[in-house]
DNA sequence: TTCTTAAATTAAAATGATTCTAAACTATTG
DNA sequence: CAATAGTTTAGAATCATTTTAATTTAAGAA
């Protein structure tokens, strides 16, 4: 006998949002749920809206952009800045880099753990690093 | 006896736009030379157009932005993408990398010749690099 | 359960950077 | 100097994002 009878799908969102001290609202958790779920991927606050409305999750765009920048204040998401007409959210919060492919707007992570950066400059006075990105650009092959 | 009495700076914005083959109007002469006589540095499109302003240079914003487009295009300037509000231009069109301060919004460059990027997989199929872009940003220290 | 209240959601309006439009100039060339 | 292709521009339009202010809801108390 099952003493639980939530999906470990809605559980897992659900810890989440305890987790950061966020009221597991409607629309919250399933938010969470299509961030979540699928594993690493990057949305933008559109394309999640578009996922959100295809899925029959009744929640508006303000909410959207709400929940992602609450999520990212949190540490559930990161922000990746690639392209100035839009912005990029990360379900991957570890320590990484991006592929971006410019002709189509795509990303790709890169493990963070094997790259190893060189013959940086020392950082200036009264600074302190917060995030080193690597953004390699790609366009089509000729 | 001066056969040229065209000031040294006059000599290069008019040479640099001779170069890409954009006529040398007089509102790109002005922004060139806002642009390439100070030597490196960083502007958005507000920016410059506060220091035409500024100057007593005649010059309409959507002059300014198709500008900016036009010399970055013709590899004049460089665009960097490190904040979604903003598109900053640099006038820097060597290898290199950048410097970001997250509170005031400023950039500065780190030469690309001594940097080294070791451990980054292999390009996707089909793909070619365009650009790597390394942008270490920077919060004030505690 | 019901009440209370702070937190959350939302439609709609506002914002702000950037782009577009189409009309008025101007550099260049014959 | 005239023709014309390229430029500039004011102002409107666009588009992502944020704000506003009113409505709804989650959570804890009674």
């Amino acid at each position: 006998m099952e003493t639980h009878t939530h999906s470990p799908h809605f559980t897992d969102a659900l810890a989440r949002l305890r987790a950061v001290k966020l009221r597991p609202t409607r629309q919250r958790m399933a938010l969470a749920r299509l961030l979540f779920e699928p594993g690493d991927h990057h949305v933008t606050a559109e394309l999640l809206y578009e996922q959100a409305q295809a899925t029959g999750v009744q929640v508006s765009l303000a909410t959207v952009y709400n929940t992602l920048h609450q999520f990212t204040s949190a540490g559930l998401l990161r922000e990746v800045v690639v392209d100035s007409a839009r912005t990029y959210f990360d379900t991957n919060v570890t320590d990484h880099h991006h592929f971006f492919f410019e002709d189509r707007g795509g990303l790709v992570d890169i493990d963070g753990a094997n790259v190893d950066i060189r013959g940086l400059p020392a950082v200036p006075e009264g600074a302190k690093i917060s995030r080193v990105d690597v953004i390699i650009r790609l366009s089509r092959q000729d």
